[in-house]
RNA sequence: GGGCGGUUAGCUCAGCUGGGAGAGCGCUUCCCUUACAAGGAAGAGGUCGCUGGUUCGAGCCCAGCACCGCCCACCA
C-alpha cells in the first residue's frame, strides 16, 4: 500500500462495483422499513456545481448510514425539464450555431430540436453525480416530461380542474418581452436602475392650474384613465372629483382619491395606468376604469398608441415629453434611482401586462398544509425556516400556472369555437363537455415547471397507478435543499402529496447553506466566481470534497475554503495509514478481526468509539452534518491514531495475536462510522482487512456497545497518569498506556457526558468544579437568594458524592 | 419598507440549558533509519461589532445602535 493515499482510481473504481453489483438500488421489500431521500431533480441541461455537490453529500450520507441501518433506502435521481430555462438555451443555442429562430422553425419542429438537443446535451449531470459517490438509485432516473411522468402531471391538472381549483382570469402579469410568456413573481430578478423621474403637469379641465404627477414611463401617459390621489393629502383636498386633462391625448380623466397612493412620494399625485401596472390596475379595477392597453407583447407601442405605434417606449416617451416641454407642461426632471424587475433568466425588463392565464386556487390546497406543518408532520429545520414555510404558505397568493412557452407540458385543455373549456388527463376530447362541439383547439401554453416539480415525491414512483414502488416507497423522508426553492417547490410537494395521496411526502427538510465565493460573493458563473465541484473532486478526492462540504453545512452561509477539503483529504491520509499500519502487522499470521480487549488502552478506544457513535447518532438525527464530521475527525485523529495505536505499538511490534484482532475490530467499526461521510477509502480499506465477505456499503451500522465503560481500573491509571503529569509536565514520564488513558482526562473537551463512567466522572470533576467556583465567590455567597446558595451547596455535596463512588474512593488532591 | 440570519484568533468557522474563550488552515520552535511531512510535539495569537440593561456572574439573556448578507414587497 502506498503510504500517500491516492483517491483518484480508487474511487471510480468502487463506484462502478458499488452500482453493477446491485448496491444502490432499492426495490420495494415488505419487510423491510423504507428511508427515503427523492433527490432535487436538477435541471436536464445543467452541470454539476457547488449547491448539487452540498446537496448530494448532505443526502448521500443519511441515505448511506440509513442502508447500513438496514433500512431500504432510496435515493431517487432524475431531471427536470425546467420549461424556460432550457427553451432559452436551445435558443440561444438556435441563434448562435444555426442563425435560426424558433419562430422561423415553428413549434413542432422546435420541441423536435429541444429533444434532440437534450439527446447531446442534456442528462450528463448524473455522471457528475456518479463521481461524488452519490448511491443513488440510478436505474429509477426520471425525467419530467418522461410519457409516464406527464400523465402524472395531466392527472393532477384534471383532478385540480374538476374540483374547480383551476381557473381562468384576466389579470396583469409579469411579461417578459424576450421569452414572450407570463412569468410567476417568483421567477423575477430585481435590478437597481438609473431612471429620470419626469413632472408632468396636467391642466384642470376647467379654471386655471392642474395636478403635477412623476413618472419614469412618459409612455404609458397614453393609457392614463385617472389621476389619483390620497384621501388624507391637504394638498389635493379641492382636486378630487374634478377633471385634469392627460397631455397629448388631450383627454380629460377624473381625479380620484385611494389610499394606496403614497403622500411621502413625488407629487402625492399618480396617474393610473391600470394597463402597465399592478398598483395602477388594482385601483383602476376598484374605481371601475377602464384598461387601455398601448403596449404590445413585444414591448413595443402598439396600435392604440396612435401615431407612435410601432416605436419602442423610449423613443414614445420622447415624444411626449417633447410635447410637453414645448407646452410649459414638463416642470422638471431629476435622476432616480430605483429596482425594476427583471426576467431572471435574460434580464429583460418587465412589463406589466394584463393577459388572460390560468390560476390554481391556494385557498383549499394550502390548508391542509399549514396544518401538516403545524402539527409538525413535516419539520424544516433550521427552526427558523419552519416558521418561514408556514408564513410563506398561508401568505400564499393564487399560482399563475400557465407559460407561453413552447417547451413544457402543454395544457391538457380545449377550447370550442363557442370559446367554452374542455379539461382532460391528456387525451384529445372528441367533443366540447358544455355544448358538444368537435371543433376543438387546444391551449398552446404549457405549465408552470414546478406543476410537475410538485409531483417528484410520487410521479417517479408510479402515481396514478397503485404501484408496488409507490407503496413502499411513499411516503419518504427526507428532503435537502436551498433556502429559495421552499416556496417555489418544498410547499408545492407538501400540497400536492397530501391532496392526492392525503400524506405530507417527507418528515424532514433540511434548508442547507448557500455556499459563496471565497471573496463572500454568490457563486456564479456569469461573474466568474464559480468553483467547478469537479476541480475540487480532482484535486482532493470525492471523500475529501463530501467532507469538507459537510463541514461547511451549517445553518449560515459560509464562504467556499479549501481550508475544509484539505482537512478532508488529512482524514482520508490518517486513516489510510493507520490501516497500512495495523495491516502490515497482521500481515501472513492469519489474523481476523475480533473484539478481545486486554489492556485499558483497548477497552478505552472501543469506549471511545461507542461514545463517539452515539454522537454521531445524535448529531445525525438531529441534522448536524457539520458536527457530525468533527465528531469523526477526533475519533480518528486524537483517539484512534495518536492515543490508541501509539499505545499498542508495543505488542504490534510483538505481533500479540488478541491486540491484532481486536485492532482490526476497532479500524472496523470505525470504518463503518466513516463509511456514509467517506465512502471510497474506508470501502478500500474494508477490502483489504481479512476476511471480507461483505461490502462496507451494506455492513452493518454499529449497535450501541457500553461493555468496555466500566473499568474501575482503567479510572485509578487514568488519575495516576493525570496525577503524574501534573506534577512533573513531563509526558515522557507516562508509559504508552498512560498516555492513552490520560487523553480522556486532560482533553475534557473531546469528551461528552454519556454513559461511559470515564466521561461521567470528568463530567462530574467540571460540575465540582463550577460549584466550588461560585460558592468561593463571595458576592454570590452574599447576594444571591438564600436557596439558591444552599441548592449550589446541595448540588456539591452530591457532585462530590457521586465523583468519590466513581472512582472508588481513591479522588486524587485537584 | 417588511422578514430572517450574521458580526468570536491573520483566514474560514464551532461554541448545547448563562458559570474557566475553541477547531482547521496560516504563523513560531523542535522532531525525519519511526504507519502517515498531506506527519508528530510544543507554542504565540482574541477588550467575543458598539452602547446600555438584567444577573453574584454575560460570547450566550433583554433593549438600542452600527455594519454585512439573504429572502420578500405595488413608492409612481
Amino acid at each position: 500500500m502506498d503510504p500517500l493515499y491516492r483517491p483518484e482510481g480508487v474511487e471510480e473504481r468502487w463506484q462502478r462495483i458499488w452500482e453493477e453489483e446491485g448496491l444502490y438500488n432499492a426495490d420495494p421489500d415488505p419487510t423491510r422499513t423504507s428511508f427515503v431521500d427523492m433527490h432535487p431533480p436538477p435541471n436536464v441541461t445543467g452541470e454539476l456545481h457547488m449547491g448539487h455537490a452540498l446537496q448530494l453529500a448532505l443526502g448521500d450520507s443519511a441515505i448511506r448510514r440509513k442502508r447500513m441501518q438496514g433500512y431500504n433506502a432510496l435515493f431517487q435521481p432524475g431531471y427536470d425539464h425546467a420549461g424556460i430555462s432550457t427553451q432559452a438555451a436551445v435558443e440561444k443555442h438556435l441563434e448562435r450555431v444555426e442563425g435560426t429562430t424558433r419562430q422561423a422553425l415553428g413549434r413542432e419542429a422546435f420541441e423536435a430540436r429541444v429533444w434532440e438537443w437534450l439527446r447531446e446535451y442534456g442528462g450528463k449531470i448524473m455522471f457528475q453525480f456518479r463521481r461524488m459517490g452519490a448511491s443513488l438509485d440510478y436505474r429509477r432516473e426520471r425525467f419530467t416530461m418522461d410519457p409516464e411522468y406527464t400523465r402524472a402531471v395531466y392527472t393532477y391538472f384534471k383532478r385540480l380542474y374538476d374540483k374547480g381549483y383551476i381557473y381562468r382570469a384576466n389579470r396583469i402579469i409579469n411579461w417578459c418581452p424576450y421569452h414572450q410568456t407570463a412569468l410567476s413573481d417568483l421567477e423575477l430578478d430585481h435590478k437597481e436602475v438609473d431612471d429620470t423621474l419626469s413632472y408632468i403637469r396636467y391642466p384642470f379641465l376647467e379654471g386655471d392650474g392642474g395636478i403635477t404627477v412623476a413618472t419614469v414611463r412618459p409612455a404609458t401617459i397614453l393609457a392614463d384613465v385617472a389621476v389619483a390621489v390620497n384621501p388624507n393629502d391637504e394638498r389635493y383636498r379641492d382636486a378630487i372629483g374634478r377633471e385634469v386633462i392627460v397631455p397629448f391625448v388631450e383627454r380629460p380623466v377624473l381625479v380620484i382619491a385611494d389610499e394606496r397612493v403614497e403622500i411621502e412620494f413625488g407629487t402625492g399625485a399618480l396617474k393610473i395606468t391600470p394597463g402597465h401596472d399592478p398598483t395602477d390596475f388594482e385601483i383602476g379595477r376598484d374605481h371601475s376604469l377602464p384598461q387601455p392597453i398601448v403596449i404590445g407583447p413585444d414591448g413595443r407601442m402598439n396600435a392604440h398608441a396612435g401615431p407612435l405605434a410601432g416605436m419602442t417606449q423610449e423613443e414614445a416617451g420622447e415624444h411626449i415629453l417633447d410635447w410637453c416641454r414645448q407646452r410649459g407642461l414638463l416642470e422638471r426632471q431629476e435622476p432616480y434611482r430605483h429596482s425594476i424587475a427583471i426576467c431572471e433568466r435574460c434580464e429583460s425588463r418587465i412589463e406589466p401586462l394584463i393577459s388572460p392565464q390560468w390560476w390554481c386556487r391556494m385557498d383549499e390546497l394550502k390548508k391542509p398544509a399549514i396544518e401538516a406543518l403545524r402539527a409538525r408532520l413535516v419539520v424544516f429545520h433550521p427552526e427558523s425556516q419552519h416558521e418561514f414555510a408556514i408564513r410563506s404558505l398561508e401568505e400564499a397568493p393564487d399560482w399563475c400556472i400557465s407559460r407561453q412557452l413552447w417547451w413544457g407540458h402543454q395544457l391538457p385543455l380545449w377550447q370550442c369555437e363557442n370559446g367554452h373549456w374542455t379539461a382532460t388527463a391528456g387525451e384529445t376530447p372528441s367533443a366540447c363537455e358544455h355544448c358538444g362541439s368537435a371543433e376543438l383547439a387546444r391551449s398552446t401554453d404549457v405549465l408552470d415547471t414546478w406543476f410537475s416539480s410538485a409531483l417528484w415525491p410520487f410521479a417517479p414512483l408510479g402515481w396514478p397507478e397503485h404501484t408496488p414502488d409507490l407503496e413502499a416507497f411513499y411516503p419518504g423522508d427526507l428532503q435537502t435543499t436551498a433556502r429559495e426553492i421552499i416556496r417555489l417547490w418544498e410547499n408545492r410537494m407538501i400540497f400536492s402529496g397530501l391532496e392526492v395521496l392525503g400524506e405530507v411526502p417527507f418528515t424532514d427538510v433540511v434548508i442547507h447553506s448557500t455556499v459563496l465565493a471565497p471573496d463572500g460573493r454568490r457563486m456564479s458563473k456569469s461573474l466568474g466566481t464559480g468553483i467547478d465541484p469537479l476541480d475540487v473532486i480532482g484535486e482532493y478526492g470525492a471523500d475529501a470534497t463530501r467532507y469538507g462540504l459537510l463541514k461547511m453545512s451549517s445553518t449560515q452561509d459560509v464562504r467556499f475554503n479549501y481550508g475544509f477539503m484539505q482537512e478532508g483529504r488529512k482524514l482520508a491520509n490518517k486513516l489510510w495509514n493507520a490501516a497500512r499500519l495495523l495491516l502490515a502487522a497482521c500481515e501472513g499470521r492469519g489474523v481476523e478481526p475480533g473484539i478481545r480487549p486486554a489492556t485499558t488502552a483497548e477497552r478505552w478506544i472501543l469506549a471511545r468509539i461507542d461514545a463517539a457513535r452515539a454522537e454521531i447518532d445524535e448529531h445525525f438525527e438531529a441534522f448536524r452534518f457539520a458536527h457530525m464530521v468533527q465528531t469523526l475527525y477526533r475519533l480518528t485523529f486524537d483517539d484512534f491514531c495518536d492515543w490508541y495505536l501509539e499505545a499498542i505499538k508495543p505488542q504490534l511490534r510483538e505481533a500479540d495475536f488478541d491486540t491484532l484482532a481486536t485492532s482490526l475490530g476497532a479500524l472496523e467499526r470505525l470504518l463503518r462510522l466513516l463509511h456514509p461521510v467517506m465512502p471510497h477509502v474506508t470501502e478500500e480499506i474494508w477490502t483489504n482487512l481479512p476476511s471480507r465477505a461483505t461490502r462496507l456499503i451494506v455492513a452493518p451500522w454499529p449497535d450501541p456497545d457500553d461493555r468496555w465503560a466500566d473499568d474501575v481500573d482503567a479510572l485509578l491509571r487514568v488519575q495516576d497518569a493525570a496525577a503524574i503529569f501534573r506534577r512533573s509536565q513531563v509526558l515522557v514520564q507516562l508509559t504508552a498506556e498512560e498516555r492513552v488513558i490520560f487523553a480522556a482526562v486532560v482533553r475534557p473537551e473531546r469528551v461528552k457526558a454519556d454513559g461511559n463512567a470515564q466521561l461521567e466522572i470528568e463530567r462530574l470533576r467540571k460540575e465540582v468544579s463550577r460549584s466550588e467556583r461560585m460558592l468561593a465567590n463571595e458576592r454570590f455567597v452574599a447576594n444571591a437568594a438564600p436557596e439558591v446558595v444552599e441548592g449550589e451547596r446541595e448540588k456539591l455535596a452530591r457532585y462530590e458524592r457521586e465523583l468519590r463512588a466513581l472512582e472508588g474512593g481513591r479522588r486524587l488532591e485537584r
